[in-house]
DNA sequence: GAGGTTGCTG
DNA sequence: CAGCAACCTC
């Protein structure tokens, strides 16, 4: 089963490119991040053409999840409330959609960027140990979490560590509550195959980043103990293409 | 000696189409309409590279002229006032460059819309009044006038003319300012050489109306009665590229 | 730097 | 439908 997640910056800005990109891949699931459009405005004809259904939690403007499944899903939910009842308006913002597929739990997140502003940071931070919670409780299941999850955990998924201690996206408290999550008993399967640094998923739009490699590896997989992955890589190539997102997707076989 | 007038809508966005025009087409001057940049972002570089000299009168955001000439011009101005002297703020708007080639009195201009508005109308009818005695005072030299007149001086010069009767662009206040300026002597070439109807400058980018040959011809060259025209015709080629202009180049050998 | 929004002009 | 501006987010 071959599962990938990638944050599109905009699907409608984005969608030759992911079909175009399906086309070639042959996904079971595709998870999407930053779809920033509402779910009557979702341009589903491309995706059912290639023959995927499609589940979505979006909004205008900002934030917005997608699966885009190969088979129906079942007991599709987007946000904490299905299983932590209403969270005090933290599902105002469309970052969390889950489904099962074969068994599988898939849960495709958009975790705050937490950037400019503590506000927004401590925003993130309360996101995250929500987030912590939610998977505690679904954890009976085999659970595949992905998604943009705006933190590199560790040192050797910033192009320049030292630089960029204590930023955001590489702060302790972020990193403690993504490895909360972590002894809850999910791996990193990116990590069980490629353990060196340089390899990242986002770099930044401006001061030519990408083209120093000056990235960071904030979206991820992680999988509770009942599954095993096969493989699981990132794919940078779409990063060249013109009017690129400033993601690129990652994949996993199970 | 070649003259073309091309109403570019955005000389930023437009720049590489219109540079990629220039080069196949060995223009001695080229007459832009809004520009939409002040004249320290107006991109002069390509055209410098491509042997040009550059006389502007731009604003941002709105109308701005240019000229964009082969050989050095002289007795450059911009507005009406060095003519007429002030006109009451009517030169706010930079709507009319000149310049003078070869004992040519070049006149590029930018007249109103219109549209929307009586206001806007008035200021229109208004502009074309003083254009009248703009060009009565320069008579004496051989004058080209040329530019998007936002007018169609007859009926074969709009694809449906009778749902459009009376529409801006085709009212009677607007043809008999234009039929003043005729009558101070001024012939338009186009129309020497092509009488029938069916030949456009512009066709709004709405309700695919270029496909359909919806348009209207609206941008001109009025010359006075010492220049004799050689050929002038209109360059629809254009408007077939992607992200085109609303408007397309209208040609003339002197 | 590159997405999105509303509001304006054409 | 396609420019612009100003503003917001990342």
């Amino acid at each position: 089963m071959l599962i990938a997640t990638w944050n599109v910056n905009s699907i409608r800005t984005r969608l030759d490119q992911v079909t175009t990109w399906l086309e070639s891949h042959p996904l079971d699931l595709l998870c999407l991040q930053e779809t920033k459009v509402s779910d009557e405005e979702f341009p589903r004809k491309p995706f059912s053409q290639l023959g995927y259904h499609l589940y979505l939690s979006g909004q205008k403007s900002y934030n917005g999840v997608a699966l885009v499944s190969r088979e129906p899903l079942t007991e599709v939910s987007c946000g904490f409330a299905p299983v932590l009842g209403e969270q005090g308006g933290l599902d105002d913002q469309k970052r969390l959609i889950t489904g099962l597929l074969r068994g599988v739990r898939v849960v495709n997140l958009y975790v705050p960027n937490g950037g400019s502003g503590s506000e927004k940071y401590e925003y993130k931070l309360h996101w995250l140990h929500t987030l912590g919670k939610y998977v505690k409780s679904i954890l009976a299941e085999a659970v595949c979490l992905c998604g943009d999850f705006n933190v590199a955990p560790e040192d050797r998924d910033i192009h320049d560590p030292v630089a960029y201690a204590g930023h955001v996206m590489a702060t302790v408290p972020e990193r403690q509550a993504l490895g909360a999550l972590m002894a809850l008993g999910l791996k990193d399967p990116f990590r069980e195959f490629t353990p060196e640094s340089g390899h990242y998923t986002w770099w930044d739009y401006r001061a030519g980043s990408f083209r120093r490699n000056r990235g960071w590896r904030i979206d991820h997989f992680y999988l509770s103990s009942h599954l095993v992955p096969k493989q699981c890589w990132i794919d940078p190539s779409v990063r060249e293409l013109p009017r690129p997102s400033d993601h690129v997707p990652v994949l996993l076989e199970l």
